[in-house]
DNA sequence: CTGTACACGTGACCC
DNA sequence: TGGGTCACGTGTACA
């Protein structure tokens, strides 16, 4: 599937294609044209002739497969229309090894036993609403008045509501997992961070819509922005 | 880099190239090979006869490219490396989009904002210990008895040793995140949650080994430790 | 005029 | 023995 919708770059490079087959090299081939019956009682030289026919245009129908499939490989990889061959085969190769690094990263992330024993606890929180301008830095201060401390933030928004995933622990409790100190200083109810992200909702709540007008029917994704996981806040 | 140390599949195919270089084409060229030079003091057949050698050479440094692509190609997508061309190109491309789609079902997975508002907080734990033939069953008992609903987990074990991945939320609290539910069901000490995962690691320490020699030197990476911008610790 | 890039046909090779 | 694949040299177009 989808081989012929392309563009037809390298076959269209001159001619209509039945030019170029009778072309030079196909007269060359009919310059043995003699009267030399086979012993067989078969005139050999058609079909030698018929072989050679066969065997070109197999060779033109493997090309074709060939070239379909760097099409494709076009269509895939953006940006690559009007390249080279080779550069395209160069784009691919760098292509697929970034593919499959980011997805083993993304994978193994979290996934390959470390090889010294450890017990770890962080708490997933995610907050869905409207998108309101001070929506981040209430959540920011929310969460640092609870003693936590943020490993990972992605924020997402999609017509004009906003879906915050934090992953938290408590302050120093990245590298005291193994230790006592994590055990008195990570008393914090689970419902505490519930409810305090309920009372960063009820604030976004009670405040003027911040997109108003929202013109946006289309998709559109915004991944980390520059703006949440600001360490620094009011001394 | 990584082009010529394959097995040179393509290149080897008979002759050692210099047999092949010297081959039937070349001598049809050298066929024209006479004495009579141009109007302007230059023997002109030299010189269409050079341009017509390197123009050949040209041509195999450029087939020579592609096909050092096409071994690095068959390096990165095991199983490769007896396939046709077409066959190898059908892989690659097969490779791409299925690393293309994993990777986006990944980063998009939890990040599309949902249409209605809400808080959901889950616990996310891991216990990374040497691998015990009942760890799992002691660890799963002690995940009930704590009233906590296994959301997903995820386990490797690599040399010996594993690790298991788990999401947790309280009997219920999937679905009751939004309501008073959750409140009163949810009051669970991360704390807690801690301390019985490492009294599944001394359990599991005081018993016998299962895989006595773990041969595990090699390097292994782990990502998104606790490194991200940590909060400013004292406000 | 000099490269570079493409498609083509052809000989050799392997099932 | 054909059908399939490969590398090669060549003609041709484009910069």
């Amino acid at each position: 599937m989808g081989s012929l919708h392309f563009g037809d770059f390298q076959l269209m490079r001159g001619f209509p294609e039945e030019v170029v087959h009778g072309g030079v090299a196909a007269q060359t081939a009919l310059v043995f044209e003699r009267e030399k019956p086979g012993k067989s009682g078969l005139t050999v030289e058609p079909r030698a002739a018929m072989a050679l026919k066969s065997h070109s245009e197999a060779e033109r129908r493997r090309r074709e497969r060939i070239n379909a499939h760097l099409s494709t490989l076009r269509t895939l990889i953006p940006g690559t229309g009007k390249m080279d061959k080779a550069a395209l085969l160069t784009e691919v190769i760098s292509r697929i090894k970034e593919l499959k690094t980011s997805t083993t990263e993304i994978s193994q992330g979290v996934n390959v036993p470390a090889d010294a024993d450890e017990v770890k606890v962080e708490v997933e929180a995610s907050l869905c609403c409207a998108d309101r301008p001070e929506l981040l830095m209430d959540l920011k201060q929310t969460l640092l008045a609870l003693r936590l401390r943020t490993v990972k933030a992605e924020i997402s928004t999609v017509g004009g509501r906003v879906k915050n995933d934090i992953v938290l622990t408590c302050e120093g409790g990245g590298a005291a997992a193994a230790t006592g100190e994590y055990d008195t200083e990570c008393n914090i109810f689970t419902n505490n961070v519930h409810q305090a992200l309920k009372s960063v909702l009820e604030r976004a709540s009670s405040q003027p819509d911040f997109s108003a007008g929202s013109p946006l029917s289309g998709k559109r994704r915004r991944l980390s922005p520059p703006s949440f996981p600001a360490a620094s806040s009011s001394p």
